[in-house]
DNA sequence: TGCGATACGGACCGCCGGTCCGTATCGTCG
DNA sequence: CGACGATACGGACCGGCGGTCCGTATCGCA
């Protein structure tokens, strides 16, 4: 099977799609945005959204692939202390901090791509990679058997919703939250690795 | 305000529209229970449910507050290692096990009730009561500043899509579940009161 | 330049949460 | 005990959603 190619007039259409949900989804609120709503923002029919994207979650990962991008390959090849050369108990805090970051900046996308509705957010590839990323990590960090659980409860401190909550209803600002977020993170991860 | 009180229909017709929730709650997945399908569950038409709960949220709301409620007392007034009276390094760990049982014993249920959908579940009543109740035993345990945000961060580690997903796709047993938990809610709490 | 393969668009579908209002029931008071 | 005002009931109804379908327009290869 060799790559049937794709006409020229689909890929405009794709990218077109993604870039109207980009700025649809930066503008308003989580479930505000309708796939009727892309559409016609894009300059495009319904029936061409759908098929370019499957479904609604189809649009959603393809977006988050697309955004998100940049920020896997510093993770996954970059320098340290993002990338793969770092110590673990350095690597570990700044990819955490470097998510967050990135959620604080992309609210209401994530907002949108972490709601449960049909699939959980657990089984999309997106989440998939940052906790194999991250149990690797912890798992050079001794507690090897629990890595798997901690990756998933740390990923679980930084989940959108929570985030969001801690900024509107709470009033933290951006600085507070990396801060609670890097004490909690270093109170995970063991103390005889701390020097 | 003298409480206007209420007719005798409108006490039975709540009450069969709780029970008919919760069965069905109880037995499909998540999303799959219409309001629709409450209503003629519970042998009543749809204007009655909305009449007596407002909107979805509202039902659910009333069906989680009705079904924790003895959970919720022993934790407020109840004997050690649950109630106020364990020291909180044992019953901290000690509410979040009870927790997590609770959840793994009504997922479905749960799985509904945390779907942000409109309003996020962090604005919910419920989980504002569960948050206090943490925080205030974590603030006795050293960390006074950072208690709520731990607190947080230690709730999102019980969240019903997470369990969820430990046990359906990891394939990890219940008591498998409790002991991660239970070993990483231990890593987080302070070393110096281990004793 | 012609023609098969592919993509386009938007009317259309079933269903959802939520509203509305004519009708039936309640409970109080004479 | 009968009658009447207040309250609750039921289900037809609404707008809008995600998703499908298919006649039509466009692509790109020979």
């Amino acid at each position: 099977m060799p790559e049937p190619r794709q006409r020229a007039d689909a890929v405009r259409s794709r990218e077109a799609v993604l870039d109207a949900a980009e700025a649809l989804f930066a503008r308003s609120g989580p479930a505000e945005v309708s796939m009727n709503a892309v559409a016609s923002a894009a300059g495009v029919g319904k029936g061409t959204v759908f098929r370019a994207f499957t479904d609604r979650a189809g649009l959603l990962q393809a977006l988050a692939e697309r955004r998100t991008a940049a920020l896997r390959r510093a993770v996954a090849e970059g320098p340290a202390p993002l990338g793969p050369g770092a110590p673990p108990h350095e690597r570990i805090p700044a990819v955490l901090d470097a998510l967050a970051r990135f959620k604080l900046d992309n609210q209401s996308l994530y907002l949108v791509l972490e709601e449960a509705g049909a699939a959980s957010p657990y089984r999309s590839p997106s989440y998939t990679w940052w906790h194999t990323t991250l149990r690797d990590s912890l798992a050079q960090c001794a507690d090897a058997g629990r890595a798997d659980f901690v990756a998933h409860a740390l990923l679980a401190a930084v989940r959108a919703d929570l985030i969001a909550h801690l900024l509107t209803v709470e009033g933290l600002s951006v600085d507070e939250i990396r801060d609670r977020l890097a004490v909690y993170v270093r109170s995970v991860l063991p103390r005889d690795t701390h020097a």
